[in-house]
This record gives structure tokens, sequence and C-alpha cells, in this order.
DNA sequence: TTGAAAGCGCTAACAT
DNA sequence: ATGTTAGCGCTTTCAA
């Protein structure tokens, strides 16, 4: 049959090369940064496949060069805002180095098993883990799919033999300690999200290491179990009801979700205590909340993490300075 | 050179077909749910495919099918937590229909241009543009790139021919009015977000028209310009500010994140305004802002989304129905 | 039902 | 610098 639809369908390196009067082959050539080819060529190349609205089929070049040029960004969590933040950082710097990011969606009912193995079939060339709550079954399974080179975003873990680029959550925890010490409490409280052997709190370890060097302890830890804001909510309003007055002064949440569910049950009962909170979430800013907290250095992170999983070689595990942001939540008069 | 590294290397379908014993076209069948194969080569391959751990290359498949089963989600604002929910609701659909979402971000400084035609490239089914900022530049771009159909979730336009699957805005929009006069209230705002003479703001049309109908005007519309909850406050501070005492009593806000920003600043001002949101965003619970707003059906809207896609011929475009959820900030008294 | 030939659109490697 | 052969891993089509 005759090519009817030359018109409708998408024309092909032949195609192109057929106006311009050379092979397919020059025509891959012409885009290929560095092919040994004419001038005259590449431009005859590039003017025909111009008419033609040509462009390279990258899933065909990806089959052939056995590099598909799609990341696969697992994310298991789609209530913090923090996660929007993430991702519009990766989407960008993959975009810009002509990648493109696949999401995973490994939350809730979706068996990760499956939608791992799926982004395996779909060739991924490395998986991106995105400040995930990443259990030992998740990196067994990943390690399973072993062709895959995958790296962990702003989640700290004593895993070894994993490609951690986290910030410096021990640095980060002792500069909230320092900072709350300095508005002159001595009641310190901490609450935290989900909780998995894998996973280390270095958050917590550097703002209780700091408190220590002054004979502090933290004297409540509350347990979030998620990161969600109702249970911040939940469990600093069990608190605050089981202690009446004798509370801790201030208290350093995980992340802002919490911190900002943990401001609300405060409010409710009338109390003061300092928040600090985590992430710098765009609320935090907003004037009920008011929320100090601290930003990842997220650029850099992804940055790193992409460099990691281009060189296999060069992956290594790194924690990045990042920076408080100071509002009110912090202060002992509000 | 023999092939040493094939524990290294992913398995092909000929590696399969060389232990089970058949054709390699055979194997290709036994992974092709209603080809014609016997029920005994089918096992002995499953089997085969098993012990290699051999899972189809989809992206091998999809060239050879003229089909990759890959979806663009065009995502051009990653501030609003809305966006979360969206993709949240899209990926799992997409994966469980054994598709899966590519997410193009053209927000800021990405070139839509660009990246649009990067989706292309990589062979994207069809495009969905998740509650966009539509404009007339972009679906022009989006039909310029015509093999690709595409529809837009979450926004109401009138632009024709354009698939576009959104919540029934102006039935909201009226229910929205009908709640705020049941509480007594006489004065009545809005709070918009952008602006483009390519879309239609429904939720306004609503609401308008069932106020008309009891012959009220809206007397202020605040224009916040974006969907940004620090715009929401400034439109709302400024409008208090040039007010005095003699401002709206009511507003219907765009969206959750105006809604929020808006309380903030009310707040700030001492006054009670009731106010009503659009999205019901998690947020929209915390006690701080207790908002009243209205719930998309975020799952029919994609599903009817991807409906679209899979078949150009149902092609149509739809309003569903969503929800209002009651908290307090709509009251008279709160 | 099964095997074989041809082709999806591209690129690596070799030949000229 | 350019054309050719072969092949990426799969499916479609045609024979047997």
């Amino acid at each position: 049959m005759p090519d009817i639809n030359a018109a409708d369908r998408k024309s092909t390196a032949s195609d192109v090369a057929k106006l311009a009067g050379v092979s397919k082959w020059t025509v891959s050539r012409a885009f290929t940064p560095k092919a040994s080819i004419s001038q005259h060529s590449r431009e005859k190349v590039l003017k025909a496949a111009d008419e033609l609205g040509y462009k390279p089929n990258l899933l065909a070049r990806g089959l052939s060069k056995n590099k598909s040029n799609i990341i696969g960004i697992v994310v298991d969590n789609f209530e913090n805002p923090h996660k929007l933040m993430l991702l519009n950082e990766v989407t960008t710097q993959l975009q810009n180095k002509a990648k493109i990011a696949m999401v995973l969606n490994i939350s809730n009912a979706n068996s990760s098993t499956r939608v791992l193995t799926q982004a395996d079939q779909f060739q991924v060339d490395a998986l991106i883990f995105l400040g995930s709550f990443i259990t030992e079954e998740l990196i067994e399974l990943a390690i399973t799919i072993k062709h895959i080179p995958f790296v962990v975003v702003g989640r700290s873990t004593d895993i070894t033999n994993l490609n951690v680029i986290s910030t410096d959550d021990i640095s980060a925890g002792q500069e909230i300690a320092k900072l709350l010490m300095t508005q002159g409490f001595s009641r310190f409280g901490f609450m935290s999200g989900p909780e998995s052997q894998s996973t280390w709190l270095a958050r917590f370890e550097g703002y209780k290491s700091y408190l220590a060097k002054s004979n502090i302890n933290v004297e409540a830890v509350l347990k979030a179990g998620k990161y969600d804001r109702q249970r911040g909510f939940a469990v600093m309003d069990s608190y605050l009801i089981d202690h009446g007055d004798d509370h801790v002064e201030a208290i350093f949440c995980e992340n802002d979700i919490l911190a900002i569910g943990a401001l609300d049950a405060i409010k409710k009962h009338g109390k003061k205590i300092a928040v600090v909170g985590f992430d710098n979430i765009e609320l935090a800013n907003a004037t009920s909340f008011a929320l100090t907290s601290y930003r990842q250095p997220l650029n850099l992170m992804v940055a790193q993490a992409l460099k990691v999983i281009e060189d296999p070689n060069a992956s290594s595990s790194q924690q990045l300075p990042g920076k408080l942001v100071l509002r009110n939540s912090h202060k002992n008069s509000q």
C-alpha cells in the first residue's frame, strides 16, 4: 500500500534522508553532536528535518544505545507539600539534561514490587527515591532489580552500600538546638515521624547531642508515626492533655507538616511552646504559623543525585548544608 | 565473543526461548494475552522466563507496536498541594493500567515548547494537562504536536475542540453562593487567581448567577493574579486596608491556597469575613483555618480523562459533580 | 499451533 | 566523510 498517510505519520530518519539526498545514517550523524560529518551535509539534513518536522525517536535511540534517558522517581507519600518542591527540582534538572522523569507511585495501595518491576520493564536508567520512607524491603527490591543504579534523596539511613544524598541533618539538628537554647528554654521535646530500623533520625541525633553538651535531656519524644499534619496535631494534643501545665518549652518537629499540626494543638490549648520545623514549605510562611524552619538545599541535593546515577564510580553519599529560616515560632515570646 | 556477561545482562525473549526449547516468537506469544499458543508451550515459556527473571522490554514493545504506554502529565505549577492530590490519583490509575506517567514540568524557567517537544520525542501516547493555567499558546503547541491526543483536567475553558474534564464548576459556584446566603450574609466578594482570555471562570459564573437571582451583586472581585497563598494574603490585606469597616461579609476564593492567604489577612485585621475555598486540600482541615471547601471528584475526573485519551472517538468534555465540605470558615459566627 | 521473515527507528562498527 | 551491514528486543504477517 502506498504511503497515503505520510503526512500524518511522524517522519523518520529515512524520510529526511530521502529529502536531503543522503543516507539515513548521515541523518543520524547530523543529530549526533560530535559525529564526523561535513558541515555541508549536516546543514542539508537539518534543513530537510526542519521541513518535515523530524525529531529523533528517543525510544528507538534508547533501544539501540541501551540507555533510555528515563529516570524513575519513586514517591511513597503525596501528602507533604515538600514532595512538590522536590518534584519540581528533579523534573527541571532532568529536563535540562534531556532526560525525563517517570513518577513511580508506591504509596498506599500501590504495590511497590509491581511498580518497580514496571519501571524496570520501561528500562529506566536509574531510580531516585524522593525523601521516601525507605524500608529494608524496598532496598531489597531495588537491589533485586540489579541492573539499575539508585540513590536516595533527603533521607538519612545507616544501610550501608547505599547512595544517599541528604541535608547535613546532624548539623541541622545542632543548629536548631542552639537556636532554642539561645532563647533561654530549658525543657525540650522532639516530634518524630515514621520509624523504621533502617532509617536513622540524624536530625534528632544532632539535636540531642547538642543539648547533651549542656547536660540537658530531650524530655519528651512525641511519636507521630507518620508525616501527617493530623498525626502531629493528635500527638501534641494528647501530650498536652496528659501533662497539663507541666510541659516542654520548646519542640523540634521532624518536618513542617508535623510542626503545623503541633502548632494548632498548642494553640487549641492556649499554651506557649516554641516550635521549629524542617523543610521550609511555603506554608511555614503563613502568618497563622510563622514557622521557623530549616531549608534543605534541594537544588544541590538533586544535582548531586543526578551526578551519582550518571557516574556509578563517583557513587558516594553526601550530606549537604542547609539553612535555618527564622520566623516567629521559635521565640519565647511570640 | 561468548556471552560471558549473560548473568548480568537482562535476559531477552531469545534467552527464554533457548531455555524453553521454543522459538522466540513463541515466547512473545506466551506474553500476549489472547495469542494462539498451546497451554503446554505457554507454561514451559513462563517457567523458563521465571527462572531467568525475564520480563518483556516495554520500550522495544512500544517501538514495534507504535504505542509506548507512556503518558505525559503536564504540570505548570508546583506550589499548590492540590497538584499532589492530582498526581497521586493520576499515577495510581495509570499504573493500574500498566501505563506510566512522565511528568512534564513547564513551570517557571522551563520552556514549554522544549519540554513538550521532548515528550513527543519520547513518544508519549497522550498528554494530560493537570489543572493547568492553559494559555492559547499552550494549546497551539499541543496541537502542533498533532499526533498526540490530549485532555485538560480540572480547568474550565471555552476553547472549542478541546477535551476538558472538570468539576461542574457552575453548580459548585451556585452551591457555595447558596450556602453563604443561608448564613444570612448580604455582601459578597470573590477572589480570582490567574486570568487568561482562554479560561473561563465557571466557578465565578455560578456564584454570581445564583446571587443575581436574589438581585445581589458580587461587590468586590479581588484579583490575586496567580494561585499563590502570598498573593491571596496580599490582595485581601490591601482590600481591608482600603475599605476599613466597609467590607464584604463573605468571600468565595477560587481555591484553597488563596483562601488560606485570605483568612490570614482577615485574621491580621481582626475582622470577621466568611471564606469558602475550593479543592479541599488537606490543610483546609487544620484548626487554624477550618476552611469550608469544595472537593473535586478527582478519581472520576482522572478516570474519565484516561478514557478519553484511550478512545479518541469517545472524546468529549465533561463536568463532574463535586461535594461541598463544611467546616467553620463559612459561618457568620465562628 | 508454531517457525520464519520482515520491520518498528535508531546507532555501532566496519568498509570505502 | 559517507554508505553498508548488523543488531537493539519486540511484534506482525505469512507459511507450514
